[in-house]
DNA sequence: TCCTTTTCGGCACCCTGTGACGAATGTCAG
DNA sequence: CTGACATTCGTCACAGGGTGCCGAAAAGGA
């Protein structure tokens, strides 16, 4: 992501990395379950200690959610490139469509993660914090397009609802598996968008190609 | 709440009450805040050991969640009993307003406790668990009337979009304290409710009783 | 070789949460 | 009054998450 500097650094190398932390997280806690993994047993895993693992994340469920973090920026980015012109409401569809298209060979692994986000109580608590971050961009666009402080209650509303539906969406998908995730995200939003006035526009997407 | 037995009990007498952690738990933690206050000095000033705190309450955190709790139930009731012929939406938006007519009297503790929830980061990770009973019920009301599983993407997202715009009237509400509670859930969920379309229908609301 | 920089490891410590087990405190039956 | 029963409580021990502190390790640069 951020590697511009193949020059010689100065101090002692990193001894791992928190993308290789990641990896080696997911596939323990999927292999024997989050609680049941230690973060003794990740640092050991990566070679380092455990003092080492809690400089690289704040806490242990920190390590599953790099990539979201990631997204927001995305999305933040996406929205302020869109057209002045649009509807608020389309322009943040469209760049919460954009920032979740993902190649073929980071499926399984985007699968791995969010079934364990959704299934584990305790990851889900964990999600809020991050969750926030994602809501504030989306209100900080609909607060900046609408001429209201970003903390008020439209833009406020509109930030939240937007990621429930998207995390209806990602649930649902993470459940069938049987189509694209941005189909999900596109009929969730949709319904959003027309204030869930109409059930029968929001069928379970029917099978596709995933 | 349920004492319909003032008929002596069999074993030893309860040293303490759920109720009245809270209200210890509640004083403890808007004086010296949540990560300040140890579940020890709970225990101590109720008079209890750390060991019985966690016999009315799994967690630290859970001594917040009492009434949201029983909100949820009453949702559940108010939803069982709204006429057929309403639209979901609105049905919903009813139920959910009158689930939050709260006396004058306990408006302060609902305020401390909002506060709380939603300042403290530890306590606002701890909401997903309590959130989830309460989505769930909004979701089983839309599932069943519109002959979708509750599970399934379109009551799924209603549901979660609800208490979105719910919790962004609680947090609005909270911070201004400038009209009863009930407006601004009106407000939050009329404007959800007509898929955003115009922010402007959705201007805080004015100065007004509380 | 010595200095600076950066990361790492180990240790001590506090707190949350849980299981086990016996003691405390009440009622009820005889 | 006494013993059986029921329910809550307190103590203890323990695993694990998270943090502050400080010296050691491992690099580059002078």
């Amino acid at each position: 992501m951020t590697e511009p500097s193949p020059v010689a650094r100065r101090g002692r190398p990193p001894g791992t990395s928190a993308r290789e932390l990641e990896v080696i997280a997911l596939r323990l806690f999927t292999e024997r379950g989050f609680h049941e993994t230690t973060v003794d047993e990740i640092a050991a895993t990566a070679g380092v200690s455990r003092r080492t693992f809690f400089r690289y994340y704040d806490a242990k469920s920190d390590v599953l959610w790099n990539e979201f973090d990631n997204e927001v920026g995305t999305i933040r980015k996406l929205l302020a490139d869109a057209p002045a012109g649009l509807p608020v409401m389309d322009a943040v569809r469209e760049a919460v469509l954009a920032a979740n298209h993902y190649h073929a060979e980071d499926v399984p692994e985007l699968r791995m993660r969010m079934s364990l986000l959704s299934s584990v109580p305790e990851l889900a608590a964990s999600a809020t914090i991050h969750y926030d971050a994602w809501e504030r961009a989306v209100s900080a666009y609909v607060g900046a397009r609408t001429g209201q402080p970003a903390d008020s209650l439209y833009p406020l509303a509109v930030g939240r609802a937007v990621l429930a539906a998207c995390r209806a969406a990602y649930e649902r998908w993470s459940a069938r598996a049987d189509a694209d995730l941005t189909v999900y995200l596109d009929a969730a939003l949709r319904a959003l968008t027309a204030g869930f006035a109409d059930a029968a526009l929001t069928a379970e997407p029917s099978p596709s190609e995933s």
